[in-house]
DNA sequence: TAGTATCGAAACGTCTTCGTTCCGATATTC
DNA sequence: GAATATCGGAACGAAGACGTTTCGATACTA
């Protein structure tokens, strides 16, 4: 029945890769238009352009959907080395608005139902924030590497916030997280902390 | 039928005022336990302990009681004067998360709503999350009279940033958005921010 | 060719929620 | 006291979503 084990293939017609790829699109999509309550599987699968006996073939109900959609696309822009703190934030944060538009819509859209169902907000962690949060605190590494940044830096709190920033854009201002938005958290936030010692003071 | 216009009361049992209040509670409460895709009004009436039908005589639909709920405890924290950008900010930010912490999980978990409702979205912006970055733009204004921050700072992104890192603070670690956090905030963020000349530069 | 598992589409029964309506009791105005 | 509007509680019908099943057609293995 299922064909994962890359082992021989069993009889019958094989299952469509282009089903799960176009649910866990659809399921996006309308993530960021319609938010997590009005998700039904029926807008899913009409979405998707497939039936709605495919989409329960694959996935015993709606949270495992929308589990596996947010492993959609999980590559997440690898951490860059451009030499230079200022460089590497804006390349990375700019590749993630601009090929992540999508993805950061639907992940704000769940950002409640994180709070409310553990094992969404588990994977919100694991899958989605979580690999961003490490590319940046990769590169905040390397900028103490370089001496940007002092070793007293305090890097988590430093790498959840451009995620913070950008998670609440939306919400808070009504205004896009886009590429000029990115310009504004790296020249007027983030550079000028490293700038000054950063979140220095050998305190902690 | 309608009382609030403070003219002569008509005939009939008054409205209790008690149930009002006890629904926008229940209201928060439910929201930040099992989140805006659970919730109903069946279990809104049965937390506050009021009749269904109490609660349709006064709002017409869910989004009404969530909305009504928005504006409890309307009142923010009033925005100190201690002297100093730090103590403002300390002051300020602990009153809230010591004083709202159920306004704050509830208004987490109508994140995604508010994304995909313009009215929910509207209201959380002008009565939840507007009225907290004033007191904040408030703040970092004085600090800037003070001569603690220069009249370049980009004061509403600075306004923004704590607040961002306020909500998302459950979502992205797990931790809870308590003193400690803010503390962090204060010291390892806003107050170097400041310090080094802030958002400065005289770029914008 | 026979058998099997998928495909999209549609129909199905069940359950939940919505919003309304009734009930007897209570509080207030006339 | 009569009339009225609220109270909490319960029942109701309508609507929608869930998850299953069936259908004919298709694609693959044996």
């Amino acid at each position: 029945m299922d064909d994962t084990t890359s082992g021989r293939r069993t009889a019958g017609r094989p299952r469509d890769p282009r089903v799960d790829d176009a649910v866990a699109a659809a399921t996006l999509e309308l993530l960021a238009e319609e938010g997590f309550a009005s998700l039904t599987v029926e807008h899913i699968a009409a979405r998707a352009g497939v039936g709605k006996a495919g989409v329960y073939r694959r996935w015993p109900d709606k949270e495992a959907i929308v589990l596996a959609a947010l492993s959609l696309g999980g590559e997440r822009p690898a951490a860059p080395d451009t030499g230079s703190l200022r460089g590497d934030l804006t390349t990375y944060l700019t590749a993630l608005v601009r090929f992540r538009a999508l993805h950061l819509d639907a992940v704000a859209a769940l950002s409640g139902e994180a709070l409310a169902s553990e094992r969404i907000g588990d994977a919100f962690r694991e899958r989605v924030a979580g690999p961003v949060i490490e590319g940046l605190r990769g590169i905040f590494a390397r900028a103490v590497e370089r001496g940007e940044l002092p070793p007293s830096a305090d890097v988590a709190l430093l790498a959840s916030l451009p995620v913070a920033m950008l998670f609440t854009r939306r919400l808070l201002s009504g205004g896009h997280p886009d590429e000029a938005f990115v310009g504004r958290l790296v020249d007027e936030l983030l550079v000028p902390l490293a700038a000054t010692g950063g979140t220095a003071g050998g305190s902690r």
